[in-house]
DNA sequence: GGGATCTACCGCCACA
DNA sequence: TGTGTGGCGGTAGATC
């Protein structure tokens, strides 16, 4: 866990499964993210393998082979499995997978593996049953598709990612870079995900309710009255009351045509994007400081120790406390 | 726990 | 006629 930053040379196998036709983008997320977090001395923090069904070459959506990997048995000593999307397949078309496979994941999440998938990867895990009953979702172009052939699935084909622990869904590629971001947050803390993120020139917090689909997802640079710009003053002030007539005004906008760019922009309304932000950076003082409970809600602006448990508890079903006990970097 | 009040959100419509 | 913007009012949720 949170002993990546304090030394522990502990590290995690996470087994990327391929399979003929897999997306090639998708295939090449999770060793990229999970293989950027190191510890403190540099050190990684997870060993990334890929597994093909019988251990064979297989052949990727780009057409090129991937060799060199291992056969299922080895996702026994895997803590985690990432199945990247079919670009076509019967996955895709009935919902039907290679038997062995739907047994080698299913046995893997009964002894307490976690797995998650990217984009159409969900089709993968619901055709082996493992996500009867579960929020899910998938790259909004196939949420129809899957509704009919997964009815028993509680598909969410409006967000990034979902989770459903032990099995975590994500959207498009890039939205499976955000959710194996997510794992190594929670795995090593906010400090560790966010050097990942740097390292792969990515956002380091999109949250899992954000938007697949944004209207307009880079402002205007001659638009000067973006709401960009009061974003970025947010950022600066979040420790401050801030109501949406204020932030309405900074960037010379009536509320009602603010509150509307900002969801078209952001994919959250204004309320839900600041207190992501709030958490955010009460997350990041009680990894990284010791101050006070009190003072770290008074300074993300979600003002007292009751709201900041109260939030905390609803995002990330933790306290401060417990969260400060796993993550704090000594 | 329940009521009063405030604020945010959003559908609808008008106007430039 | 289509698009962008602002105002009004109803509803829901948060806070006191």
């Amino acid at each position: 866990m949170a002993s990546a930053e304090t030394g522990s040379t502990e590290t995690r196998r996470v087994a990327v499964l391929a399979y003929d036709h897999v997306a090639a983008f998708d295939l090449g997320v999770p060793s990229q993210v999970f293989s950027s977090a190191t510890d403190a001395d540099d050190r990684p923090l997870y060993d990334v393998i890929t597994v093909t069904p019988k251990g064979l070459p297989v052949v990727t959506s780009a057409g090129f082979t991937v060799s060199g990997t291992s056969d299922l048995s080895a996702i026994r000593h895997a803590h985690t499995v990432v199945v990247p999307g079919p670009h076509r397949g019967p996955a895709l078309e009935t919902g039907s997978i290679d038997p062995d496979l739907a047994t080698a994941l299913i046995d893997f999440v009964e002894h307490g593996g976690r797995v998650m998938s990217i984009c159409t990867g969900a089709f993968v895990l619901a055709a082996a049953g493992l996500l009867n009953g579960r929020k899910a979702t998938t790259h909004w172009r196939f949420a129809d598709r899957f509704r009919t052939i997964f009815p028993l699935v509680s598909l969410h084909p409006d967000v990034l990612f979902t989770e459903d622990a032990p099995v975590f869904t994500s959207a498009g590629a890039a939205a499976g870079i955000d959710l194996c971001l997510h794992l190594v947050r929670m795995d090593a803390g906010s400090r560790i995900a966010n050097r990942a993120a740097r390292r792969c020139v990515v956002p380091a917090w999109r949250s899992g309710g954000q938007a697949q689909y944004i209207e307009k997802p880079v402002p205007d640079a001659r638009d000067v009255s973006d709401t960009a710009a009061a974003r970025a003053w947010l950022l600066d002030n979040l420790s401050e009351p801030i109501s949406v007539a204020t932030l309405a005004a900074r960037v010379h906008m009536s509320e009602r045509h603010f509150t509307r760019r900002f969801r078209e922009e952001t994919g959250l309304s204004v309320v839900s994007w600041i207190t992501e932000q709030r958490l955010a950076r009460a997350r990041e003082l009680l990894e990284e400081t010791g101050l006070s409970i009190e003072e770290i809600a008074r300074r993300s602006g979600l003002g007292s120790t009751a709201n900041l448990r109260t939030r905390m508890s609803a995002a990330l079903g933790t306290t401060p406390a417990a969260y400060r006990r796993a993550f704090r970097v000594k």
